[in-house]
DNA sequence: CGCGGCTGGTTCGAATTCGAACAATCCTAT
DNA sequence: ATAGGATTGTTCGAATTCGAACCAGCCGCG
């Protein structure tokens, strides 16, 4: 996989695939489960998937930051849709405690009911599209290979590099 | 969170993380290359995938549907991107030939200029982000994976079903 | 012909996202 | 204590996306 000529600027044909490819069904994953999360629930997949980080939290709660990074989007973002969740009464802002400045978002009663009433449409969803596809062993080795990627990701961004021709392989947080 | 027979309702813990790894991965790498694709290059991750399909495609040119289902967005998305990609000249709207109604969008030399330039630097993120972290038996079977997943993906747009007990597992993959 | 039904693209308004700027609060070291 | 710096959430405007409505031009059948 390493070697070649023209491969520094393009990448070999199948590799390329599997990028592509990658690209086209995570696409495809989202926007399927997208949709049929507001038709059938009338709900945003973003929504759901806060309602479910925070209906697997200790008190149901969470910080809106530890949202934000959870779900991956801006923290403006989390503003809004928490705003969204909390005019339909499906989670509750509560300033909680030692820092005035943070705020617990709540899963209400109706939120987590609204939860459990969309999560068995979903994950039968998830399990028929992803899940049933994967035998033990791929699913273990998928699992690594997110851990893998996540690991890569955190490099980068604890390394504001630009393009640098920083070769070396991963693990190189050297930092001096 | 009692034990029993939820992963009727709910996932298996295990197989839960995976896909919830699954998410927050694609999230963050998406989120990543657009980022760097913007800060360094001045186009969004679209504009640069619409891009490349067109300088794959034969002629360098493609219609407007064709890019719509490659792209996987709405059509009134890609009609947007494209007026974008217009205006910067790295794009050109034909009608072509037969159909009076279709439209050939082509790369430019400009665009095709400008996408040379991007490459080299994205196509190193992939590959330290995503590709490197693959022996060719893990891309393999990752690239079975995904033709799975498509697989079923197709198979739910074919049928509208809302969610059928439907049993029957999608003929799980021979893979050894 | 010539009327319905499809398909390819565009237009429109609504929803959502982002990043940058801001305000309030906490923290740490002097 | 206390100034400087980091962190937390919010607000704001710009960009992008979506879906539904719409206007052709194509096609098949009478």
């Amino acid at each position: 996989m390493s070697a070649g000529d023209f491969e520094s600027r393009w990448l070999a044909p199948d590799v390329n695939a599997v990028w592509t490819r990658f690209l086209h069904v995570t696409h495809r994953l989202e926007h399927h489960i997208d949709r049929r999360l507001q038709e059938q629930h009338g709900i945003t997949h973003t929504q759901y998937e806060i309602m479910v980080r925070l209906a697997d939290s200790d008190e149901r709660a969470m910080r809106m930051s530890e949202l934000a990074d959870r779900i991956v989007t801006a923290k403006s973002a989390v503003t809004y849709q928490i705003n969204k969740l909390s005019e339909m009464g499906l989670v509750e802002r509560r300033k909680c405690g030692r820092d005035n400045r943070g705020i617990w978002v709540h899963l209400t009663d109706a939120g987590a009911e609204r939860l459990e009433r969309a999560a068995p449409c979903i994950l039968s969803l998830v399990r028929e599209l992803f899940l049933d596809s994967l035998n033990c062993d791929q699913a273990a080795e998928l699992d690594k290979l997110l851990g893998t990627w996540s690991d890569n990701l955190d490099d980068h961004d604890r390394n504001p590099i630009g393009h640098p021709d920083h070769r070396g392989p991963e693990h190189a947080p050297e930092l001096s």
